[in-house]
DNA sequence: ACCTGAACACCGTTCAAGT
DNA sequence: ACCTGAACACCGTTCAAGT
């Protein structure tokens, strides 16, 4: 019996098999010959569903990036860039031990995993010129990437364990087990996000200028 | 001949090539048996000097910390975070492959690296409250990881040639053959960072209001 | 103390072979 | 098409042995 009847394993079966992997022991647990035992397989198989290691870590942030939201912008930039910053970090934070995946793609891949283009049409809409609503967007991500990177960095055993607490059995508020560190950290990150669109709006009145009489400036 | 009169092999010089080696080949080009090869040594020799591969990481993170400045802080809290941030920044940027070197550092190492102390009580003697002080310091070290992180994917050729290129020949004001990619990336962190500072002036202005009466707020 | 040579326990990936 | 078993070319690290 070489081969079932039908195919054991998939591609999302195996991207999601290494993210637990990840999340329980951290990036350097995953390897392919411990992802196929966890699958019941031998590692030669996974090469079937993908190309190589990297494959499978694209598929990963492929599957993080799903909850970034870029959809924010009807009413303001403020707004816009506010709940993407936020979906985005929590995309992120939510597997503190697959932060590294982001540092390690591509430049061309983060940009797509990042939405980059919904929210550079989304500050478009509201007046900012082309080549600084370029800026502004990767300004907000660096803040993102940094904030969620260097959240990451706990306490191996904790962080291994962070992702099995449901949502619903948190509750919205968050609750008081949760340790200072990361209290401080999520405490930094929105008044860094904060800051940043409140420094970012005297830009905008600087810049946006030219275009109030074609589109009334809020 | 199984060693000569004087020792061949050093921290420093072990630590210098292999940055050298991630300059050239980038994280992965760096394997201890490739460093002692270039070293004219067996790899099991590297092992006098560091007790393991990731101490060599430390070694080089701690020389790149040595050129981040946190004593700006004489005049002005905002004179102070920018001159941390800017040349935080420019260490980690000036050898771009090695930016994942942060990224996996421990929290630990990261706060020492960044002189994380120093920036904290240059904010605290500007009238930022201990709490608001150390959010101020993290949110702005967020920033420059996350913007150092990015920046450093750019084409490995390229990338490699980078750090080669001396500083004087390229002259204070940047040379027309840095490609559009990197000044967009330099803007971008400028940016932000002026108006993270430029937001944070008006925390500042809500949080420090207490101490105003002891020390007179600019 | 410092370096060598050989070994151990791993890696990612390939490939002929089976079904 | 999908999976196996064995192999290839690597890793980081250890350790007895030499000087």
């Amino acid at each position: 019996m070489a081969r079932p009847k039908e195919a054991i394993l998939s591609r999302n079966l195996i991207r999601d098999q290494a993210l637990s992997i990840i999340d329980e022991e951290g990036m350097d647990g995953l390897t392919m010959r411990r992802l196929a035992m966890r699958l019941g397989v031998q590692a030669a198989s996974l090469y079937t569903h993908f190309p190589n290691k990297e494959a499978v870590l694209d598929a990963i942030a492929e599957r993080l990036a799903k909850r970034i939201d870029p959809t924010g912008f009807a009413d303001s930039w403020q707004e816009g860039l506010s709940t993407w910053a936020n979906s985005y970090y929590t995309a992120i934070h939510w597997h503190p031990n697959a932060a590294a995946v982001f540092a390690t793609a591509s430049r061309a891949r983060t940009a797509a995993l990042t939405r980059a283009n919904e929210v550079h049409a989304g500050l478009l809409s509201h007046g900012w010129p082309a080549r600084q609503a370029s800026m502004v967007a990767a300004a907000t991500g660096f803040l993102v990437l940094g904030a969620a990177m260097t959240t990451s960095e706990e306490d191996p055993a904790q962080t291994s364990a962070w992702p099995a607490r449901s949502v619903a059995a948190r509750g919205g508020a968050g609750s008081p087990l949760d340790h200072f560190a990361e209290t401080l950290d999520r405490a930094s990150f929105t008044m860094a996000l904060d800051s940043l669109i409140t420094g970012l709006e005297s830009v905008h009145a600087g810049v946006s200028g030219r275009q109030a009489a074609a589109k009334p400036n809020r």
